[in-house]
DNA sequence: GCATGATTGTATGACGTCGTACAGTATGTG
DNA sequence: CACATACTGTACGACGTCATACAATCATGC
């Protein structure tokens, strides 16, 4: 316990825990992209086709915003997952500037591969981690939030 | 509280705390980024010049490993510091592979600003969360690094 | 109907980080 | 001493993301 890897312990004393909730998040993206290596996919190709599976077709600003990164990139991920034909785009009836991106069925089936990546995978998470805990987690992590907006729009 | 900008509450149902989480981190890089602009550093710079002015001269392996990044990478964010002649490159008398990268007196000076920033940015992030759940919340974290760790090398 | 402004997706260049490979150097073993 | 192994910093290419600018399209006002 006392022989992590260090470097969050010894930390500089400026940042503390705020460094190590930064570390923590490298490594949630790093065990999430080593689990879906076998699927050929990284944590945001997944998260995408995950969404599209579970939520129908989706404008890309839309998925750029709930995936948490810009449209631009979202358009090269979409790229990569269609040129996969794991997503089609289709026009939108109703707005000529927008595609719906929908998952193929190559994708559905992949998607649930992911999903079992994703239980497993979050289960190991939870060890030693009580419920009353993640909620605590959770609700520091979002006022943590609101604080950091408030900080970055001054 | 119920506005945030959504996108972690309603976040795909796999992937709940832990993209919150990660939203979290990207929010503090920013925050710190934002802070330090006027410093014309980025929070990795500002990481790099605190810890050489609070722990003296150092190896750019140990940097690399303190601040959570490459060595290589590290070298290049060296070059930037050094070509603003905010810290030096000293050989080690002892081993003559290193470089023992030290800081410079206007390296020491930004330093101070560097520590003023964080400690005022921090104080704003404390807003509202007390010490218990500051001390649960690095708590669970580093319980959630150990299990990240062994769920990566499996 | 038509101008004005807002929004969508894309192209482009830039940045930061990573992984790998490499030469130079140190350390340990025979 | 010679040799193998480990380690340090760097060079290089690759990737993912970002910011900006842009054309196409929509929405709103008159």
């Amino acid at each position: 316990m006392s022989s992590l890897t260090n470097n969050e312990l010894d930390a500089p004393p400026w940042l503390r825990v705020e460094s190590t909730l930064m570390s923590t998040a490298r490594l949630i993206r790093e065990a999430f992209d080593a689990r879906l290596k076998p699927l050929d996919l990284n944590l945001t190709q997944a998260s995408l086709l995950a969404y599209v599976a579970e939520f129908g077709a989706t404008t890309q600003t839309q998925l750029a915003d709930q995936l948490g990164t810009g449209r631009a990139a979202m358009g090269t991920v979409v790229d990569g997952l269609e040129k996969r034909d794991l997503v089609e785009r289709h026009p939108d009836p109703d707005d000529r500037r927008v595609w719906r991106i929908d998952v193929t069925d190559a994708g559905r089936t992949l998607a649930s591969d992911i999903a079992r990546v994703d239980e497993v995978l979050r289960a190991e998470l939870r060890h030693g981690i009580g419920r009353e805990e993640r909620q605590a987690l959770s609700w520091v992590l979002t006022r943590l939030q609101v604080n950091l907006q408030s900080a970055i729009n001054t």
